[in-house]
DNA sequence: TGTACATCAGTGAACGCGCGTTCACTGATGTAC
DNA sequence: TGTACATCAGTGAACGCGCGTTCACTGATGTAC
């Protein structure tokens, strides 16, 4: 068995695991920027100044769930991207991801949709860090592509930024489709899919 | 001349937009979630009562900003998209436009992209309606181009939502270029150009 | 294994403060004659 | 033009409430011997 943590320590990752959570749900219905420390220790049924043997301040709390929302997303976008098959299948595949993915963590994605450009901004630094992140691992994958020979790195990068930031859009709109009829997420489906397919039409004629 | 307010109108509404433009400079360091109808009303220099004989919430005033940020945006639009010379002139173009107008109106520009997946309902619902007719509006100038010959209403309204998407995108990185060096103001606009090019590209190239 | 001491996650009282909302008001502007 | 009354934008006091932060604390867990 690998180490374990004392009982001490565990049942700290736990009441921290049970702050995120609550905070969270709270951010359904409000921005981070107005989310308060009695609100989310309430919510958890600790005393407030517990909130303080975790995070300096919501905003820091924040910054702990842009990780949460985000680190684990890398090695998924990668090999999503990489997977080097027919275009139109690939296609249909990120669009699969990204609607399953809203569906697991709709909470997670509305916070970044929300925060993205919210009032906190130790909170947008740390989204845009990962986002640009996104942007460098996708570029590294289209780089290995036979279709990137004569591309640019910039016209990579610039590529990698539009998949990413329409993949966000993607998101964002199952988001809003997720209590709505099932029509609803096959419009987005159909729709997210046919502009996938023009980026990808324009990216083949790129140098023409 | 036309009507005339009376001087009582005239007053109210005076302050109305004195409310509207203090608000606007608070929320360039919080969400609209987080404004206190106190913290606008101080800034004003009026007493906070005064605010309920403008609006009934903050989130009534937001969804004012709303129509003061994009109601005006119409025309400019849809003679940006119609103008029919060069494509590669019309992207510079429209490229110019968005620089210019974050230039002119960083703080509506910033309100936009924060609370267009804020914490307020009416108001994400008030910006989400803008966007739509903009979307339908671009849909109705691509229509009457040449290049729409053989596309579906279904796949321009399609492209107008991913043109009106690339323009929130861009006008968002203007505004974070905004207090960067020109350098940087320079590279937005490069990339933004060629994001667009890709897209014109893929247009060009959609029923091959 | 048992004991004595250290650590530290979570407590609970207390604080000063700003919040949204109510209410009856004032006094300048508007209107009817 | 002058007068008497109505309207209503903005006032100021008052309210109950929840906020973030401080502080000394408790008692279970961890550690040294």
């Amino acid at each position: 068995m690998s180490h374990t943590l004392g009982v001490r320590q565990a049942q700290k990752q736990k009441t921290r695991q049970a702050l995120l959570d609550a905070a969270l749900l709270l951010l359904e219905e409000q921005s981070l920027s107005s989310l308060g420390l009695r609100e989310v220790t309430r919510a958890v049924g600790v005393a407030p100044t517990a909130f303080y043997r975790h995070f300096r301040s919501t905003a820091d709390l924040g910054v702990a769930l842009v990780e949460e929302a985000l680190g684990s997303l890398h090695p998924m976008i990668r090999t999503t991207v990489s997977t080097a098959d027919d275009s139109e299948e690939r296609i249909a595949r990120a669009v699969e991801l990204i609607s399953r993915h809203v569906e697991a963590y709709p909470a997670h994605v509305r916070f970044i949709a929300r925060e993205r450009h919210g009032g906190v901004q130790p909170v947008r630094e740390a989204i845009r860090e990962q986002l640009v992140r996104f942007a460098r691992e996708v570029k590294d994958e289209l780089a290995k592509d036979q279709q990137a020979v004569g591309w640019s790195e910039d016209d990579l990068l610039m590529l990698a930024h539009l998949y990413v930031d329409q993949m966000l859009i993607t998101a964002s709109l199952f988001l809003e489709a997720l209590d709505a009829a099932p029509e609803e997420r096959e419009r987005v489906t159909r729709l997210a899919t046919r502009q996938l397919r023009l980026i990808s039409v324009g990216r083949r004629h790129w140098r023409d």
